[in-house]
DNA sequence: ATTGGCTTCAAACGTATGTTTAAAACAGAC
DNA sequence: GTCTGTTTTAAACATACGTTTGAAGCCAAT
């Protein structure tokens, strides 16, 4: 048996049971039983649970990263000395997420969803992880993304980035589910390529909304003060 | 001491640590210990740990339902015999979330990281419950949000209502740290209230986006199939 | 065939969890 | 003051967890 059929088979259950059901909620005999190797294998690889949770996000991390900084440079090269649209950044994001090669059909939605639990739950090494080995990135993104909505003051534009982010990581971290309800009423499939159609348009208008609007309906007792 | 002392003093430490760090993450030692009762409290005036979650979210949800009932009441009643707008909708639930009686500043951020949790950590229980007690204000946001949208597909609705709670969870269950990273940055305060002036604009905007946009720029290698 | 370095394995370790117990403390009614 | 039902307490319970151990297994190089 290879070396590394152990780790992969690892990886591979972790990666799921933790999608599945977040990171406290899974235990190493979960995982272990799933992947079919002994308990003990996990410490002797990767050396603690936590090390196994970075190992996950860094098996598709560190090649997505990549991706992302090749489609930005593209897309930065191709519009000359002016800054990428909006429209366009988001775009490259999603789709250098969509087109990541994935270890099978569900690679992305699992994905998506083990980021959006990376946000939510509070675990404080993963942040801390993802931010040292990731942040570069992530800043490059905002700073395309200040480019792209001059119009918008620091403030407004601040709080809409975390609306964006919001709906993306709520969305896709609890997509599983949302699937699943959306086929039982509708028997509607969709596919985690669907969703982001559906979601960069929704963020692209709600990111471009008129400050004008910032104004309740009348007689709304929420004063704008 | 006062019999019910014990009880809220339990539901205050469990709704703030709850909201810190997660259910699985937090213990009932934790519970016990900040909000100074003995241990085995929480079992014998909750019965258990799930019991006691479910009791964090009454205390709150109960109230606040019956008061979106009555400012659904008034919008429709004040509406005629023509649905309410998008805009009014949002902005009936908006109030009635900020006008709720607090028990302190941080109530609503910290009942909304709450809700956000609990769409996010799979706790069946917690679902099985929120859905069997307070199924029914819900529904009647989705029917009203339903005759404000006639223009989407049932599909598209589906997609963009998870998109604005997304948006909207995680932006009031961070915006404690969220206010403070943009008070260190800038040097202005911002209240929920104005989080929620800023929130309804975008949401609604995102939700009206033209359909139209649901087409990638030219080139992209993301099929509409 | 024997060695030496990885890897696997069953078992155990220490710790933390939710829950239960039975006695003690308390409060109000008579 | 005594009794009665409720609440609090310290201690223990059983279980599950992440981690460690030391022996056994394996495979390539000698």
């Amino acid at each position: 048996m290879a070396q590394s059929d152990t780790v992969d088979r690892i990886l591979d259950a972790a990666e799921e049971l933790f999608a599945e059901r977040g990171f406290s909620e899974t235990s190493l005999r979960m995982i272990t039983s799933k992947a079919k190797v002994n308990l003990a294998a996990v410490n002797y690889h990767f050396g603690s649970k936590n090390a196994l949770i970075h190992a996950v996000f860094a098996r598709f991390l560190t090649p997505f990263s990549a991706t992302l900084e090749k489609a930005f440079d593209e897309l930065e090269e191709s519009c000359g000395d002016q800054p990428p649209t909006l429209n366009q950044t988001l775009w490259a994001l999603t789709e250098s997420a969509v087109r990541m090669p994935q270890r099978n059909e569900k690679g992305i939605s699992i994905f998506m969803r083990l980021l959006g639990l990376a946000y939510t739950q509070s675990q404080g090494h993963l942040r801390k992880f993802l931010e040292q080995e990731y942040g570069d990135p992530f800043s490059r993104f905002m700073r395309l993304l200040k480019a792209a909505t001059p119009q918008l003051s620091a403030v407004d534009r601040y709080w809409r980035i975390q609306f964006m982010l919001g709906a993306t990581a709520f969305t896709m971290s609890s997509s599983d589910a949302l699937r699943d309800i959306l086929q039982n009423k509708t028997g509607v499939e969709t596919s985690v390529q669907e969703i982001a159609l559906r979601l960069v348009p929704f963020l692209a208008a709600g990111m471009q909304a008129e400050d004008a609007m910032l104004v309740p309906p009348k007689g709304s007792k929420v004063s704008v003060a």
